[in-house]
DNA sequence: AGTGAAACACTTTTT
DNA sequence: GTGTTTCACT
């Protein structure tokens, strides 16, 4: 029994009572670093080898691949062996699995393919056209987010009430003709894989039965974040008297506006009275300081379940907070603090600039790299999501289904080869008549005759060249069958072609998917598919890196959703503005305020030594110059915690310290966020303000009226704050 | 079919 | 300000 040791010496109290929990339910709220994934591997180890559970009986869940191939990782590790039959995946994964398993009775055709967001949203487009719907009227983004947000409460086309709105109305029709035009090519978006898996085990006695009866242990990472489906799924599965082991934390869930339902913690506690609950508040990452201003932070929020983070660490020195006088001075500053740090000795990988939004990384990119220190930015286009690889995939996903009509758009004249516009209005047309593919609508167009001699013949070609493709290649392996295709199909060629650089990455990219191909092991649980269909869902489902320019020691450059789960020795929190962070559509709103709160705790919480906090009092932002109020989060931090560095008085709005938390020093009375009157248009909010003297003008939002620009010395502004 | 100008919108992101 | 997308022109 000394694996038991093996499993348990690294615990401490907290986390051995909930590794070592009896079989009811569990839920672990495992605050910030205080070692979750320890816990939850843990728990498997112990489940194997003292309940004797055999790897075929556990379910382990989480959101990102990234999560999951750790997870196994780190089981693997610990139990010194293959976790073999385990079912260990992301939420899409396992559902994907179960699908394939199971198509039949999911009602999906053997090689069903997955659709990605783009694809999706290409196929909404076309769909508005064909039911000659204005794209600019009916956004397709919108639309899809319609969907998409229908599928995650579990909801399809026909469930969805119109509640007498023409709007929501119209919106029906397309999530209708949406369903018809999936069900057609034999595709399934990302939400259709939990809402088809989740109906699946609902409507099959039999294979429910089957899987409760296998899984009696679902362990589920980052619960918090799970939207209704995912809830009712982990629901049918562990059943009636399966123990579900769950573990998040409430003051991490930052994904409500894709769905996640932070309730379902509360829901789960309800849904299961017998349940347990063990709080992991020992935190082993950051230092007192740290903590302490973090925990302050998120005193602010209501309905908390409530948590503490401490630890027996050191202090560390005070939180830094930098009043920068615009972005540049921010980065300037951070750029200067991080290379104090890397002449100190500290590593370049040590360093994390977070940020709220995408576009604020390139003031940071522009200094960096100037001063020629390495950085990778995360986030942007990952490896499967590129152009010509999306390309060359949608040759392949035609030549394993032809009804693939997404990808038949995609190529059908990509590279070019006399299919215009025309033609292809053609095909839809008979595609839309028949109710049929485009692939056999364009069969049918061209053996009718109905088309032009010379669009028939390139249509002709282009049928010839899938058949061709598939057939020459139906015997080779799979790296040698996608090398074919991207040669036979001309991609290479074309893409040879580009002008600039481009055109180097764009092949080198193409040969990276043939090795990639080469690399690609099929998943051992599933697979009775050809190796090909299931190198594209692999493709799908795991859509690879970002562009990781290698594992060069670089400085980490990310939004704050995506630092969520890492940590660094550095961390730089920067644009604390109110309106940038928190952000300005979710400034109305007090859930969303809550929720930016939240973020802005995971942000203090990804440091383990330093950390820095900076805001700049004027900020280019879209384009023109904006004057921002230090962010609300800063004034919720205790002062004495924080160290000011360079307080700047008198830039165009001085900050102040005082009574604990920042204030704005008034200028002549109108101050930015400031409450005004004015004769004309009402009550408003002070935006904006540019210029001095009387001569000033400022930005107002006015209720009802919108935001204007007002000269100070005509407007007559009345301050009401 | 490929280029260029104009229009536009603009959190956060995984699967 | 920037990147994307659409439309019009060559």
């Amino acid at each position: 029994m000394d694996d038991v040791t093996a499993i348990l010496d690294p615990l401490n109290d907290a986390q051995r009572e909930a590794v070592t929990a009896p079989a009811v339910p569990m839920l672990v709220l495992a605050g910030a670093g205080s070692g979750k994934t320890r816990v939850l591997v843990h728990r498997i180890a112990w489940l194997m080898q003292v309940e004797g559970v055999t790897p075929f009986g556990i379910m382990a869940v989480t959101f990102t691949n990234k999560a999951a191939g750790e997870m196994r990782g780190r089981i693997e590790q610990l139990i010194g062996g293959p976790a073999g039959s385990m079912w260990v995946g992301t939420f899409h994964g396992l559902a994907h699995r179960l699908l394939r398993l199971h198509c039949r009775e999911a009602g999906l055709r053997e090689g069903f393919q997955i659709l990605d967001a783009e694809d999706q949203h290409r196929m909404i487009k076309r769909l508005l056209r064909a039911m000659e719907m204005d794209d600019g009227r009916w956004p397709p983004r919108q639309i899809q987010w319609f969907i998409n947000a229908r599928k995650d409460e579990g909801l399809r086309a026909r469930h969805v009430a119109d509640n007498d709105d023409p709007v929501q109305r119209q919106f029906i029709r397309v999530y209708h003709a949406y369903e018809e035009a999936c069900e057609r090519a034999g595709v399934v978006d990302f939400a259709e894989l939990l809402l088809r898996a989740h109906e699946l085990l609902r409507d099959n006695e039999s294979i429910l039965r089957h899987y409760q009866q296998r899984f009696r242990h679902v362990l589920v990472d980052e619960f918090q974040d799970t939207n209704a489906i995912q809830y009712a799924w982990i629901r049918l599965i562990a059943g009636k008297d399966g123990c579900p082991f769950i573990v998040g934390d409430d003051d991490q869930s930052i994904y409500g506006w894709r769905g996640a339902k932070v309730e379902n913690l509360q829901r789960f506690q309800n849904e299961h009275p017998e349940h347990r609950v063990v709080r992991l508040e020992q935190n082993y990452r950051s230092t007192g300081t740290i903590l302490r201003a973090a925990n302050a932070l998120i005193t602010h929020n209501n309905d908390r379940l409530g948590k503490n983070l401490w630890t027996d660490g050191e202090e560390g020195e005070p939180v830094t907070l930098y009043a920068a006088y615009n972005e540049r001075d921010e980065a300037q500053y951070v750029v200067e603090s991080l290379r104090q740090y890397l002449r100190d000795g500290g590593a370049r990988s040590d360093i994390a600039i977070l940020y709220r939004s995408n576009a604020q990384s390139r003031v940071f990119e522009e200094l960096l790299m100037a001063e020629a220190i390495p950085y990778r930015v995360y986030g942007g286009l990952r490896f499967f999501e590129r152009q010509e690889i999306k390309d060359a995939l949608a040759y392949l996903r035609l030549m394993a289904n032809r009804d693939d009509d997404p990808s038949f758009e995609r190529v059908v004249n990509v590279p070019t080869r006399g299919v215009g516009q025309r033609t292809v209005e053609q095909v839809r047309a008979q595609a839309r008549a028949d109710g049929s593919s485009l692939w056999k609508a364009a069969g049918e167009l061209v053996n009718s005759g109905r088309i032009s001699a010379r669009a028939g013949s390139a249509l002709t070609r282009f049928i010839d060249l899938i058949n061709r493709m598939a057939e020459d290649s139906a015997d080779l392996d799979l790296h040698e069958q996608v090398d074919h295709v991207i040669q036979v199909s001309g991609l290479y060629e074309h893409y040879g072609k580009e002008k600039g650089e481009k055109a180097d990455a764009r092949l080198e990219n193409l040969d990276e998917l043939v090795s990639a191909a080469q690399a690609y092991e099929p998943d051992p649980l599933e697979d009775e598919l050809p190796p090909l269909a299931s190198f594209l869902s692999h493709a799908a489902l795991e859509a690879g890196e970002g562009q990781s320019d290698a594992w060069e020691e670089c400085v980490q450059l990310m939004t704050l959703h995506s630092a969520k789960g890492l940590e660094f020795p550095l961390v730089f929190l920067t644009g604390l503005e109110d309106g940038l962070f928190p952000h300005q559509r979710s400034i109305q709103d007090p859930d969303g305020i809550q929720e930016e709160r939240r973020l802005c705790y995971v942000g203090m919480t990804r440091a383990m030594r330093h950390l820095y906090l900076s805001y700049a009092e004027s900020r280019r932002l879209h384009g023109s110059e904006t004057y921002g109020v230090p962010s609300r989060f800063l004034a919720e931090i205790p002062a004495d915690c924080l160290h000011e560095v360079r307080p700047r008085v008198q830039v165009s709005r001085p900050a102040t310290l005082t009574g604990g938390g920042l204030a704005q020093a008034p200028v002549d009375g109108i101050t930015l966020g400031s409450r005004v009157h004015h004769a004309a248009f009402g009550e408003g909010i002070v935006l904006n303000r540019e210029g001095d003297g009387p001569q000033a003008r400022v930005q107002v939002n006015f209720e009802g009226v919108g935001s204007k620009w007002l000269v100070l010395a005509y407007a007559k502004l009345e301050s009401l704050s």
